[in-house]
This record gives C-alpha cells, sequence and structure tokens, in this order.
DNA sequence: ATGGAGCTTATTGTATACATTATGTATTGG
DNA sequence: CCAATACATAATGTATACAATAAGCTCCAT
C-alpha cells in the first residue's frame, strides 16, 4: 500500500487497538480522514481492508461501526488460528531449510533472553515471537495459508493476548519454541503440529483467564 | 458493495474465469473502467477484492496481474479448503437444527433429480451444491470460518473444477452428500468432518485427473 | 397522540482532474 | 559499443466535486 493509504490504514488501526475508537462506535470516513491528514479515497481503501480483517463491521445500510467481540466470536478466532498454525507447522517440518532452522533458533534465543532478565522485556518478547511465528509460515511455503492467516493474527483480540501474559507465560511460550525447533530438527510434521496447537490453545486460555476472570479448576497434585 | 463496484468485480471476475483475460495478463485499471462502463475509482475497488481472494496479484510496483496457478497452488488450495471445510462440517453437526437439516436434505433431494436425469442438468447441479454447503457453513456459526472459505471457494481453479465432473462424479457427489446427512442427523461431528474432507479430496483428484492428464493407479480387484 | 409523507440533513458512492511514481527510450559520456 | 542518466510516456495514487441514498425530522391527517 502506498504512502496515503498505508498511513490511514495503521492510524485507524491503531485507534480500535488502543481502545481510542470503542467497539460498536459507527464511524464516518470524513472524520477520519481528518483524523488521518488525508482525502476520503484512501481512507475507504483502508476501510476496506480493515473490514475484511474484521476489525471493522458495516451494517446492510453501508455503514461502518468498530467490530466487537464476543468470547465466542474469540474462541471462533483461536480454534482457526490452531487450525492454521497446526497445519502451517505440519507443512514447515517437511519443507524447511537448515538455515531457516538456524533463524528460527536465532529468534528463540533472542526470546529465551528477553523473558530471562530480572524484567522481562514484552517489547522484545512480541518482535521476536512475530518474527519466530513469520519463519515458520515461510517454511511452510504456502501463499494461500500465510494470506488467511494474515487476517487472524493482526486481528484486535490476539493482539491484545500478548499483554496478559506474566513471567510465566512468556517463559513457557519459550519453552514451547523450543519443542517446535526440535519437531522441525527431526522434520516430524506430527510433532510440529502437535506442539503449535496446544502453543495456541494455551494463549486461548491466558486470554480468557485474563480478560474474563475465568480461573482453572484447582489442580490436585 | 453498490452498484458500480459491483458490476467492476463481477465483470472482471468473468473474464477471469472465462479466460478472456488470461493467467500472465497485465491489466489496466483505466482499460477495465471502459470495458465495464464505470470509473476508475469503483474499478479499484474490485481490483482490490480480486487480489484479496488471489484472482488477481500485484507486483511490487503496483502493476495487476491475472493469476497464474501451477500444480502446487492447486493443491494448496483443496488442502485448505479440505481442512476448513472438514471443520465447519465438524461445528455444523454440533450445531444443526432440525429445520437446517430439512433444508440440507431438500437441496440434496434437488441435486439428485439434477443427475439422475439422461442429461444430467450440471447447471442446477451447482446451484444445489452451492446452497448445500453453505448451509453447513450457516450452520457451522463462525463467521470467521465462512470470511475465510468464501476467499478459497470462489478461485478460479475450484469454479472450473465442476466443469470437470461426468455423470459418475456427479452421482458419487450426490451419495456423499447423503453420507453428510446421515452424519448431521446423529450429529456425529466425527463423521460429518471425515465424509467432507474425503469429499474435498475426491474433487481435487478429479480435478487433477481431468486437467493434468492424470491417471489413478489400476485397482487390483 | 400516532403514524406516515415529504422534506432536510448527513453519509456514502462515483466520476474526474491532478499528483506521483514507475517504465521505457534515447542520448551522451566513457 | 556499453552503461548510465535524463527525459518522455504511461500507469497508479490522491483529492475533490458532485450524485445517490439513507437517516432524521417536521408537520399534517386521522
Amino acid at each position: 500500500m502506498s504512502r496515503a493509504s498505508e498511513q490511514a490504514y495503521s492510524q485507524i488501526r491503531g485507534m480500535i487497538l488502543s481502545g481510542a475508537l470503542p467497539p460498536g462506535d459507527q464511524i464516518r470516513e470524513e472524520w477520519l480522514a481528518e483524523q488521518c491528514g488525508v482525502s476520503r479515497t484512501p481512507v475507504r481503501e483502508a476501510l476496506r481492508r480493515l473490514e475484511s480483517e474484521l476489525f471493522i463491521r458495516r451494517s446492510e445500510r453501508q455503514r461502518s461501526f468498530v467490530a466487537d467481540w464476543s468470547l465466542d466470536d474469540i474462541e471462533d478466532a483461536f480454534v482457526l488460528r490452531e487450525l492454521m498454525e497446526g497445519l502451517a507447522a505440519r507443512r514447515a517440518a517437511a519443507r524447511i531449510t537448515t538455515a531457516q532452522l538456524a533463524l528460527l533458533k536465532a529468534e528463540n534465543d533472542a526470546i529465551g533472553r528477553a523473558v530471562s532478565a530480572a524484567t522481562p522485556d514484552v517489547h522484545a518478547f512480541l518482535k521476536h515471537n512475530k518474527c519466530f511465528h513469520e519463519i515458520i509460515l515461510e517454511a511452510a511455503a504456502s501463499p494461500r495459508l500465510t494470506n488467511l492467516l494474515a487476517r487472524l493474527i493482526e486481528q484486535p483480540v490476539v493482539w491484545r493476548t500478548a499483554q496478559s501474559y506474566d513471567v510465566g507465560d512468556l517463559q513457557r511460550s519459550h519453552r514451547e519454541h523450543n519443542e517446535l525447533l526440535a519437531a522441525f530438527a527431526r522434520q516430524d510434521g506430527g510433532w510440529a503440529e502437535s506442539v503449535m496447537a496446544g502453543h495456541i490453545r494455551r494463549a486461548f486460555h491466558t486470554y480468557a483467564d485474563a480478560h474474563l476472570g475465568k480461573k482453572p479448576a484447582a489442580i490436585i497434585s
């Protein structure tokens, strides 16, 4: 995307993610154009894209609203992500190159450093975690899968999930990545798929616990 | 979408599906605008949508081209469809209402009539087949799944698949739908998922056989 | 009062002109 | 003769004006 479109897209997306535009709010193209300092044309383009990514929904009468997400919606998004990132991991295990494996290890080492400090560096975690998953997607070599997953992982709820991670969650995430690396090194697609699916499912419960007050059943040990 | 946008979208899509715009061809917005009798604005909106549906790809320098599909691309699309329609069937089995089940049966009965005639009515088959799968998607009650699948099932190759069906393929498709109905009636998600996955996988091989000259290995019976 | 018809206002849809960026070509310096 | 640069040409990106449509409001009739 080009200058003004990109500007409008990232700014509107930012307003939704930050909560400046609350779920359910109606949004008008002209107002957004003023906010972004561009004309309505690139704003409309950004809105169509945000709509396809489900940040925004449109009424049957063509009005745009900030999407709101029920618990079912949220679980829905995670189930799909689990399924598709699992598939990506399975495919990646069969196709990954040694160079990609090395890159993957480097990213996870960086994650390890970020989460083992006295005060974990969440920003660094997010950055390298993103790279880690992108390398897997690249190794999966399925443009269509990449295309579809991009629509899921950019969604507001998924984004906010990482905010609710505590130190233990971050470190477990790092360990699960190590499991994935082991599965990739052995080119074991089934293993990689299982680990990835569990990894995503775990993220869902972490989110649900933090945002919805649900507490896991007590563990009798 | 509104009048001119819809016009541009369906007309361009039609040109690609019919082969009037061959794979790899560069397409210019102004030329499309003339062809469709609208201005560039709605054409651009249609192009973005077709791009997201992978009918069109854009070069890194913003030029648009009709997408061409390798065998790997095609199998890729089918694998994703198999996965996602399988998931839809599993979810639908757990959620389907008796009213939806009745609708589904009515559609499949119509398919049965279309394929059992002396000369099968392929057009009627396509219409009711589409409805059949849409009802399942509706019963799956996952807007995100519906959203993502819509991008897959509208693609050129998938569309052309039905063209290569012979009478036997059409009738087998009808029988597989009956299996699905049985699974739904028993709310057996695992069964529904398996049948659906096989149904889609079969469609891939039918396409591959017809379009790529591949022949199945001889059956020793 | 209530409900609806018609007008007013607000918002989105489309066309067009202009700006910006890419591509191809010619020309010039080496 | 090759390569690189500058210029010409063509395509896409953006802004704005205008058109169409939906939402809201007033006022009249029942």
